[in-house]
DNA sequence: GATGGATTTGACCAAGTGGTCAATTCACGT
DNA sequence: ACGTGAATTGACCACTTGGTCAAATCCATC
């Protein structure tokens, strides 16, 4: 993630970050099935395909690993979180937001994966995100919301848990997708599935807020 | 859990059931916090203040303990379950359901990770209950909801994705309670913000479905 | 083709892991 | 008091863990 220009060589550089990414994608994986804890530096060198060693190399420690994993979750996050602001009106941005965010579970399910364990372990490294980044962006957007309640294009409601909704419900088809396989006989849920339980979140949120 | 009569011995039990409870619900929240293989019996035993090797008196493996422990939070959510059947009035039915969800979130977080955790890797020990029991659970309730659908009373929508709405968003409650804590000024959500949580998934869910 | 930093890696280590075991203590019926 | 099985536990073991290190290899440059 986040390179800042090539400062003092460019060079073999290209070698390298693939590399990178490869530990780097070797690392998702295993910290999304194991979670940060039960996780191995070893499973993790063997799925990349490289010896441990060196993978201490290009991360120091598994928790330097783990922290630019999880930087790079926060950002999609907050690159999913900007399709709210894109409309103003209620329908529009809700719409868009749930889409954005039914999306990002369904494309990147190891991100959202590692979000959950790592709140389930008690936040330890996103803490920090959590009450200043993220609390600021969901005050900044209960505002709005109210705005929305106050000129009766929305129903009533405690925006922060209508957020909580949308959250929940959409990663929930990351998180717990081994548990839809099992309801769905076994099968992952096909494009056709999934885009069909995207509307009916849509439209359920949208009919479930809109003023009769 | 599910003791059937005092077979041979009910002697000394009574110490026996207190120490068994402290290793069960140490484990429970060690499980919960780290997941089954981040959790050490070293420390499950240590916050049951007993000696490790008295825990493996108890319960011979790491393993048959997580089973122990998985077994009755499925036999919680079953309970929970049932609280779907006692209406025959949909409006009913799901405010009682989702109630009834809410409140074991509230009551027992720690299950409700528990559960979380163990999709996330891979669901090894409940995978069976899901295919089973579970899948049977849903389609039966399904074809509650069709009929309701067919007659009128709620909106047209695929049951199942309903299911994962109210699964997701009332366990979010649980599963996500570090995050909520951390948008909350860092205090848990006191009973009254909890209840208006609450009211707020059955209004907006109800809404949702309800045809117009 | 020699230099020197970047990279690679097998061998290694101290700390922890789940689990075992034999020696001990306990608590009750006789 | 004593015998007996239940319960307790310190010591121990084989294995895994994250991380280190020095020796080897690579490769762009001169």
């Amino acid at each position: 993630m986040t390179d800042t220009a090539p400062p003092p060589r460019p060079a073999r550089s290209a070698g390298r970050e693939l590399k990178e990414k490869g530990l780097f994608e070797a690392a998702r994986a295993v910290f999304a099935e194991e979670g940060f804890k039960g996780a191995t530096t070893a499973e993790i060198a063997r799925r990349a395909g490289v010896p441990k060693a060196n993978l201490h190399y290009y991360f120091p420690t598994k928790e330097a690993l783990y922290r630019a994993v999880t930087e790079e979750i926060l950002s999609d996050w907050l690159a999913a979180a900007s399709s709210f602001d894109e409309k103003d009106d209620p329908k529009e941005a809700i719409t868009a937001y749930i889409g954005a965010k039914m999306d990002l579970a369904r494309a990147d399910p190891l991100g959202s994966r590692i979000w959950a364990s790592e709140i389930l372990r008690g936040a330890p490294v996103i803490k920090d995100f959590l009450e200043t980044t993220l609390a600021e962006w969901i005050a900044s957007r209960e505002a709005i919301m109210r705005r929305w309640i106050e000129t009766g294009k929305i129903r009533p409601l405690e925006p922060r848990y209508f957020f909580y909704m949308i959250w929940a419900t959409t990663q929930h088809y990351a998180d717990f997708e081994d548990q839809i396989r099992a309801l769905n006989g076994g099968a992952p849920l096909s494009d056709e599935q999934f885009q069909k339980a995207k509307a009916q979140v849509v439209d359920t949120i949208l009919h479930g807020i809109t003023p009769l």
